[in-house]
DNA sequence: CCCGACCGATACCCTCACGGTATGAATCAG
DNA sequence: CTGATTCATACCGTGAGGGTATCGGTCGGG
């Protein structure tokens, strides 16, 4: 009688999210009668209405609110389940590790060197996804663990495992009016144009959208954007580098699902502990910043 | 093509803990041949075998013994999904707080006047379970805050505010060969039958099985058992009770899913807070003990 | 060593839940 | 007032999933 289904819970999702059901329906590749019937049952059977509708507007209540969120919770613990046991069937299992490019400071090469010292360890995959989403493949369980950056991306419900702070940096173009400063402060980037993340809404930043750093880049030495990002892009970019001052520092941290018992990633952890522990001791010189 | 639904999750939990196809199709409520196609689709869909299976023996694959804990999770969190919707939903929403008798310390019914005295408060709903259940009733989304028992509970998963830690005491029979010691250790206990909680596996207690504190109490007025409890029990017993001084103090928490953005559960956490403090501060004088 | 009990797999059928098409009904713009 | 938009209702067809009957393999007892 009353236990939801993930069919329903999907079909929910997509409503609560496009807020149309013409929309949702095409995005489920169904038809629009059908959804409208399914999300009557779902609120049948919980007996409780989800979604406020008229033919003009689609709103969800306090109650479908919730669903939504507890809901994407659900539907990511089922991808989840699904891809852990596909990959631990695997004949040859492998550790998987997901980052977005640019994000691991340099610290991958050496880790992957010093774990496979270990003898727990197993193959390692990396997976190399979009900003922003190591969380939500973490989540869904197409990786076992995550190089996510504090405080950027939502590390509720792992386990982590903090690497180095980053002090963060401006990128300008080259002949800027701050180049060759020693630093400057938030507010001295005020009128610039900073760029907008995937996810940011339009008043958040004034500047034009981005989807990767290799991008944003090129926008920065068009003299379209500046850019704020941690200290270690200094290395892998040719332009001029200001150090941010009063910039709220970046934690690079390891996150995986909690209460992970698996051998192979607690190998991996102390690798990456150690691999940074060492950076940190050696000053970053490699970024060519001194110690702090 | 390769999502699993929630219907062939529970399929395969079923078979997973009983371990056996005809019972795990009676516990669902459906014939077993419609039980051994589902599980074959689970394994095509997943391209992985989860059941190592002989008509004298299922066994569960390492992917398999995967699937089952992710599964769990996952089904947790689909039930939590459409639970707090309900919840949501109801004309009047409510608190509600879920703990197993005798374990909060006596703290409960002053955080309640405490907490309605807040702004925040609203109606509160009190859910008595059983022992070691108030973790799985927080996970399925039937409450919203649980008074949990550490180290005994499991508080993955939840964010958590401590309240009081708690020596524990040795409840003995009347008569007993310890009762009037200043205190005893874990090994004066090695051979005092001490009971087996539910979960616990025969070897870990030598004792009689009990189900709840007050079955317990009884068998210790019998001189059947003896046990080792919180040193708040000794309120509620007349029986004679004697710290065991080595034994690891527990932790009395509140626990409540991560990144919970209700300000009616903040309350109550910060009225929970407040009485525990003040408890604290006066020393468990109601429970006949000094300060450390 | 054979027979019977047990248990999962297979074969076959049937039902109803879910999806599709057509259309109604409500609301808003112009 | 009219047409466009969009969600709801009516009705139908199909196939996924459940039931019954039975097979086949394995182990234990006599």
């Amino acid at each position: 009688m009353n236990q939801l289904d993930s069919r329903e819970l999907r079909y929910f999702v997509a409503v609560a999210e496009e807020l149309h059901f013409g929309r949702a329906a095409e995005r489920l590749g169904i038809a629009q009668p059908p959804l409208s019937r399914a999300i009557r049952q779902v609120e049948r059977r919980l007996g409780v209405t989800l979604v406020e509708r008229t033919t003009r507007r689609v709103a969800l209540t306090p109650a479908g609110e919730v669903l939504l969120r507890e809901g994407h919770k659900a539907l990511d613990a089922l991808a989840a389940a699904g891809n852990r046991a596909r990959r631990a069937g695997r004949s040859s299992p492998a550790l998987a590790v997901v980052l977005k490019p640019n994000c691991d400071a340099g610290l991958l090469p050496e880790i992957l060197t010093t774990y496979r010292a270990d003898p727990e360890a197993i193959p390692v995959d990396v997976l190399v996804c979009g900003i922003g989403e190591q969380a939500g493949v973490l989540r869904q369980g197409r990786a076992d663990v995550a190089f996510l950056h504090h405080p950027y991306d939502d590390l509720s419900g792992f386990d982590t495992e903090d690497l180095l702070t980053l002090r963060q940096v401006a990128v300008l173009p080259p002949g800027h009016r701050l180049v060759g400063r020693a630093g400057v402060r938030v507010a001295d980037l005020r009128d610039e144009p900073l760029p907008r993340w995937p996810g940011m809404t339009p008043d958040q930043a004034s500047g034009p959208e981005v989807r990767d750093s290799g991008q944003l880049m090129q926008l920065v030495a068009l003299g379209l954007a500046v850019a704020v990002m941690p200290e270690t892009v200094s290395r892998t970019t040719t332009l001029p580098c200001v150090p941010v001052v009063d910039a709220e520092p970046i934690t690079l941290s390891l996150g995986w699902p909690e209460r992970s018992r698996s051998l192979a990633l607690a190998a991996f952890v102390r690798a990456a502990a150690e691999v940074a522990a060492r950076r940190q001791a050696s000053g970053l010189a490699v970024a060519g910043q001194g110690p702090t």
